[in-house]
DNA sequence: CTCAAAAATGCAAAGGTTTGCGAAAATGTT
DNA sequence: AACATTTTCGCAAACCTTTGCATTTTTGAG
């Protein structure tokens, strides 16, 4: 049985000093050629690595970061996770991710988990349910730094990257005027979130600026099950909307359900428009007209941001990505 | 500005020694009840929690696993990934994900990088590529267990979670029989993993077995812009078949672009049965009919084997998971 | 050959925790 | 009051790496 692979037994098979392998690994000018071959050599036939958990108790930092969303398996965030792993990896960092359920408390739980594991910085999409900041602060206080996207806190004393929500509702807006809709039901989410609020009144704001004829009717829907209630219902009711807007893909795809329920045809018996990152749109028939929200992009994003704050010590920022419609034929 | 919350500070503020506070905080019977009591108040006041790497550096174990899957924002892994990452933290680890690009080096890096940080234990789906097993090997000797799931390597001298691939198809095969089809044309995806190959199998067996009359073609997409090519290749020839199976939603995703875009109706013009987790199905007009195959169960079922490995040291295991047949109308 | 400068290496502490073992304090027994 | 127990606590090493500084070796100049 080989002994394992560690500076002190490279050293002393190799006679020579602990700080003397350390540098030669690290290609340190004070190390002769002679002995850096040496020890590199050696050190790859032993399949040496350096015991991450000691590089990072003395160095007190670790390549690893955290990342808390409500839900991984969801329409929007698994896609986001992913290029957010992608770009750490470039970037040599490791990615601890969690799920906060929609819960404050688990979101909380993790947070401190995130502690626990030094964890170099964290990003974090607020539940619906967030409410206190304080523990984000403490943390943030205690020198991790945070950054929030997605669904992130109103105040602006943090780093967030976020859509154009506002910009989103108007665009959404403005296709409705210029496709002559005139009787409008848009379907949100949680009304608690920020995303929430923004989009629905850049939407309705945009409309009654554009046509004072242009109707338009709101509703809530936590989920996909009331998204279709909700859709069933007005669909059931005598005011027919002539347009269906979603404002996410958890709302969309209730919609969608409650449409084929009912058996109806896009877009002669309803126009639909959605925000969305296009996979559900593209799967129907026709094709759903979205404004993009694009995950992966989201992603580069906070990565790039994330590490700008912590090279230039940033404590504050705002990220706002445009977003642009695409055309399906639903509308 | 506070001292940081280490042992030392603790220990030295009270005036005892640092493995008397050690002992207090871990509630150990040598330790007086009087002692225990300052101690928690005070290590409680300044937000104490031990330096998880030092205590890894120190028991040399980690509480974090690692879970390697050729991509999160799939229709599947995704789904799996959440799974594992609460029953993770039910047992109290952290998850480090990453994601191999269906590349088997980025898969062989991804290996190593687990093994830097030390981690506890490694999911991993292999990529559709990976044909050298030596770096698992090396992995495992050297003392982290692995376990396998969704696509696994054939030999059985690993851990292995699964699905009944080869009852899939034969699920499939007694459906298409008993719904009284002719004419089959099977779209599977990349053809080098087993259960490619399984599923495939057990449908052709089955099927030949069931009855002499049925007809069978098959072909391989290796995503969905290909399956959907391949589709629309079928439906264009003068062969039209009457039953379209999808091995994955991944196929199936391109397969409903493919009838879309021929403006076909399921299941008057042809059938769909699917291999799926069920959302796409439930997002089709009709549902469409598919054989479940749940991240989330497959989830759970790996963690519970991943704990069986820690605990009692197996070093091969083979976890079938059985499945079932969930009716929509595409059939 | 001597000495100074440069190059190469080693020493030792630090980072925070765990733990076996020995020491001190408290309690109990005659 | 002397001793044996039991309870409570502290010492010190170990885990592995990094790094400032001191030390040794080599080189080159005079």
């Amino acid at each position: 049985m080989n002994a394992k692979a560690t500076l002190k037994n490279i050293a002393t098979t190799l006679e020579i000093s602990i700080s003397t392998v350390s540098r030669a690994l690290k290609d340190h000018p004070d190390i002769s050629q002679d002995t850096k071959k040496k020890v590199r050599e050696l050190a790859d036939l032993m399949d040496y690595e350096p015991n991450a958990f000691a590089v990072y108790l003395r160095t007190n930092e670790s390549k690893v970061v955290g990342l808390i969303v409500p839900e991984i398996s969801n329409y929007f965030y698994h896609s986001f996770v992913a290029s957010v792993e992608q770009e750490a990896r470039k970037k040599g960092y490791s990615l601890i991710i969690l799920q906060s359920a929609n819960d404050a408390a688990v979101e909380e739980a993790n947070l401190k988990l995130c502690k626990l594991n030094r964890v170099a910085g964290i990003f974090v999409a607020l539940t619906s349910e967030t409410r206190d900041m304080a523990t984000f602060d403490r943390i943030r206080s205690s020198g991790i730094p945070i950054v929030f996207f997605d669904k992130v806190p109103d105040d602006n004393k943090y780093v967030k990257v976020c859509l154009a929500d506002r910009e989103v509702g108007k665009l959404a807006a403005r296709t409705i005027f210029q496709k002559n809709k005139k009787n409008v039901f848009a379907l949100f989410g949680n009304p608690n979130i920020s995303i929430t609020r923004k989009r629905k009144q850049g939407l309705v704001d945009e409309l009654k600026k554009l046509s004072p004829f242009i109707e338009i009717a709101t509703a809530t829907a936590n989920n996909t099950e009331e998204a279709m209630q909700a859709t069933l219902d007005v669909l059931n009711s005598k005011s027919k909307p002539d347009l269906l807007f979603c404002m996410s893909d958890e709302i969309l795809t209730g919609a969608i359900m409650a449409i084929n329920k009912k058996g109806l045809q896009i877009p002669k018996d309803v126009g639909v428009l959605a925000v969305s990152n296009g996979f559900i749109p593209k799967i129907c028939n026709p094709e759903i007209t979205y404004i993009e929200t694009s995950g992966t992009i989201l992603g580069k994003r906070a990565m790039k941001t994330f590490m700008e704050v912590l090279e230039k010590g940033i404590t504050k920022k705002m990220d706002v990505i445009e977003s642009k419609l695409v055309e399906g034929g639903s509308i």
